[in-house]
DNA sequence: GTCGATTATCGCGCTTCCGCGCTAAATGTC
DNA sequence: GACATTTAGCGCGGAAGCGCGATAATCGAC
């Protein structure tokens, strides 16, 4: 029977090694627009569908195992995940004792270039009634809610219109990402003295020609 | 060299054992409010003082550490840790690859019953002048955040108080958690509604005998 | 050229919240 | 009993935000 790890931060007399550790994997819910909904991309993982993870590698980030699977997994590089939660649960995967860091990432629908045998976008809506491996479910219940509260009220904070745009493009982007209508004045009170418009107007649509803007770089991030 | 990780959910050839793993601890800002100001309580570590904290052992989940730890530390029990955020900076711990995953948590200072040459509250304000350990500097700002966003819009909500309270008494707490003064009248037009009036009054204070209150039970939690 | 579609603006009434000064009530101290 | 202290309530003016209906402008389709 192995020993416990003594206290941390305590000078122990083995070497950590010398005691139990679980492996820690990285579980991302990638989450992007389609068809004016949220999608969240999944994996085959053995016979059930999962969120694209990997195990943390020795002198690696979380970050740069996030990227790493979702480099190997999807083919996406340069995105920017965003650490939600530890899953815990002892038994939660039956190979031995793996903890999972949970992440949330948005990529533009646009730059998914996926291999659909290996990963494929999956409305959330469906998403909820596969049986997917682990705790992903909640992964991605979580990651939808986190989401949802950065786009409460800042434009387009994770970029996934391409720049300009119209304020018409920007509230059906928001109103997927929430799940809901929301009321067209009210929208543009909020959200347009946090944009900078282009002063140049779209072109080729029917109907009075929309003013175009651009994300005014957010002095917090 | 040792192989690395297969991807996650693939099903390795190997055991998981066999692949290196970090040494997962937790490390608990445990805050309270002391002379009308948050304190946050350090443990000695070696030469430099410290958040309490533990290795994760096997079979237990990290709160179930995080509960360990307090106790063994401080000699506290009965607390509901909240988790905070992963460190996984690789070169964290000169003893080897550790990730750190933080945790907030609440205490009364009349529950705190501790061995001063073991455990101590110090003002927030006066622990970041200290060269603490690792990232708990780091931590101790993630936690304080985060029990000031708690407290933003709710009575209370990490139990402090006996019950009953006055308003006033409600009021000094918060303001010792925000670290502002809070305007009166807004503060009770936000909190009044959300607490029950127990319909007595308090006695042996001088000037007008104020009205005392419980709590609401919260349906979120 | 007309029409429908689309964007944009705005006045307006309403709601919500805030800060402040003022007043009243009730207690303990002297 | 007077006084200082403390709590409590409230009127009021102001600020901020909202939803809605109405109107105007501008485009492409026909």
């Amino acid at each position: 029977m192995q020993p416990k790890h003594p206290a941390n931060s305590e000078a122990p007399s083995r070497a950590l090694t010398d005691y139990p550790r679980p492996s820690v994997a990285v579980d991302t819910a990638l989450l992007t627009v389609a068809d004016r909904a949220l999608s969240v991309v999944l994996v085959q993982s053995g016979d059930r569908p999962a969120l694209p993870g990997t195990f943390l590698h020795e002198g690696e980030t979380l970050r740069d195992a996030v990227l790493r699977s979702l480099r190997v997994k999807c083919g996406i590089s340069g995105l920017e995940p965003r650490q939600l939660r530890v899953f815990d649960a002892p038994g939660r995967d039956t190979r031995g004792w793996v903890l999972s860091v949970a992440h949330l990432d948005v990529v533009p629908a646009r730059d998914l270039t996926l291999d659909a045998s290996l990963a494929h976008p999956t409305a959330v809506g469906s998403a909820r009634t596969l049986p997917l491996m682990y705790d992903h479910a909640e992964i991605i219940e979580l990651a939808v809610d986190a989401l949802r509260a950065e786009y409460a009220d800042r434009p387009d904070p994770r970029p996934l219109l391409p720049e300009p745009f119209t304020l018409r493009e920007l509230q059906t982007l928001h109103e997927a990402i929430a799940g809901e209508r929301l009321p067209r004045d009210a929208f543009r009170r909020r959200m347009e003295p946090l944009l900078t418009d282009t002063g140049e107007l779209s072109r080729g649509t029917r109907g009075k020609p929309a003013r175009l803007f651009r994300r005014t770089p957010d002095p917090r991030r």
